[in-house]
DNA sequence: TCTATAGTTAAGCAAATGCTTAACCAATCA
DNA sequence: TGATTGGTTAAGCATTTGCTTAACTATAGA
């Protein structure tokens, strides 16, 4: 089992590249072999293999291999660790400007009391 | 102006290291200094620099130097296009298991229909 | 059985990353 | 004015990343 901030590395590591990305958005319409999701680009097999360990051992994806073809899916719940830090970042950062403007409106208030 | 898939390797390539993660965790309940910043962390003043480098780069953070301290924020709306990529992948995804269903569905009529 | 297909491993290499130390500038403050 | 604080730049270095080619294994089909 792997920490919390582990996995966020590995899981935006993956994501920070095009071709894992395009991978990624490949494999969100469905299951795919290893040499399908290799044709879109001009890569060699043993560089497609790699960007496919990467985003597996990130846990962004699961494979298994039936006679010679590896079928490749996506797991989307390993999608929720990052979406879920992405959100609460969002979450406290709204909250900060919650607090600000009530702090705002409270000085003009005292402020119109004075005046 | 850059390309979104550009933009969105600067954005994950910037999340996937916990030192900035932690800055911009930090960033998001307010405004800080560099050294405020690097105070939790046992690095070099210039590693810090750095990690703000790659998340200004990135569009995360903004900053301005007044006098001789510089002060960043965070930009949430650079966390946007990481949140909406991870948002579509999800939404193709369930679509197709939808698709899946309905197909299964189908079927199973069919074979009613017939047994 | 021969051969083409699908994938895998190993080794090597250039570029990028994450850090360091050393040297430095500029705004405060005693 | 001289020292301290806050930040910055440059240079260098070990590790990681993203790719390559070459060599190899295993399955499937003619």
């Amino acid at each position: 089992m792997l920490n919390q901030s582990a996995a966020l590395d590995l899981t935006f590591q993956a994501l920070a590249d095009p071709a894992r990305r395009a991978m990624l958005e490949r494999l969100s319409t469905g299951p795919a072999s290893v040499s399908e999701l290799a044709r879109p680009f001009s890569m060699s097999m043993p560089a497609v293999l790699q960007h496919l360990a990467v985003l597996e051992t990130a846990g962004l994806t699961r494979s298994r291999k039936s006679g010679r073809v590896r079928t490749c899916e996506i797991n989307p719940q390993a999608l929720n660790t990052a979406q879920d830090w992405l959100a609460a970042r969002r979450a406290e950062w709204e909250q900060r400007l919650d607090r600000l403007e009530a702090y705002l409106t409270e000085l003009q208030n005292k402020d119109q009391g004075n005046g």
